[in-house]
DNA sequence: GTTTCATGTAACTTATACTGTTACTTGATC
DNA sequence: GATCAAGTAACAGTATAAGTTACATGAAAC
């Protein structure tokens, strides 16, 4: 199965725009995905439509956050991208005639609700503000790092 | 995304073959699912390497359980099919330099890998078995109610 | 008010993977 | 040897994410 990347890639960019603070152009946040302006576009309009996200036209315009990151959890963003399939099995036929196509379906479709369920919950439970401060350790991190490599240079 | 239906159309053909209890053909198989001989074939061929299967040629020949119900479970289907992923979404990059998409990537790869023990655990711990019991209940339940539906005529 | 910039959107192409089909080969049974 | 069924290669169909081109819409700068 190919991956559907989107909410990846949106997280991604809603971190960078909060990072930054102005209003960011699709041009610059397909540089960060290494993709097309179009496709961020197509990708954020479901963003503007649930209101996380607002956009401006002409000079000075791009995206900006409608809300905190601490009001968004990776739930809303999933949602507003169409709310796309977690799970990659599915059944041959949702409504079978024959009863073992039934016990089949239903062994796995329980199986299938309660992964999809452990997912659907644990995005709800996760803001973007937790993203942020990951990230902010990391770069801690990083900056550690890089200043005991200059002391060794 | 496209749900992969190979495992649910597995478990269904696996079924019916424990039910005959003789060699079914792949066209036999394939019409219970509706599908292609030679999708059956390629599909099975899995199985028949991990040893959950014996096909035989010619006269008389066909596909037999190479193991009873009881011994094999739908994590052995699952991993005879191949592992396909069972999470539909992955990330943009597998390694990235940016430290944004890296503290994204621990967020949903953690997610994502506690969602994917979920199932699979689950996957281990049923058995063909435990569906063909489903089964019986389901077919029981069936006559039951065929049954006053024949006192009403 | 015209130019410039950026979003909004349609339409088309590409990439990928499951699914379906045809054609042919291999091997076992009658 | 004829028939039957698996084994397999090769190709077409289908769906969806992703990338691209082209153009319209609207806002800010000059």
């Amino acid at each position: 199965m190919k991956r559907d990347s989107r909410l990846s890639a949106t997280l991604h960019v809603l971190l960078h725009m909060a990072d930054r603070g102005a209003p960011m152009t699709s041009e610059e946040l397909a540089a960060c995905l290494h993709t097309n302006p179009v496709v961020v576009r197509r990708t954020m309009a479901g963003l503007r439509r649930a209101g996380l996200v607002r956009s401006g036209k002409g000079h000075g315009g791009g995206w900006t956050l409608a809300r905190a990151l601490e009001a968004i959890t990776l739930g809303d963003v999933h949602r507003a991208l169409g709310e796309p399939a977690l799970i990659a099995l599915g059944h041959r036929s949702e409504t079978p005639q024959c009863l073992v196509e039934q016990a089949v379906n239903a062994a796995l479709g329980e199986a299938f609700a309660e992964a999809e369920a452990l997912l659907a919950g644990r995005f709800d439970r996760v803001r973007l503000s937790d993203l942020a401060a990951d990230f902010s350790r990391r770069f801690d991190e990083r900056r550690r790092t890089h200043a005991r490599h200059d002391h060794a240079l």
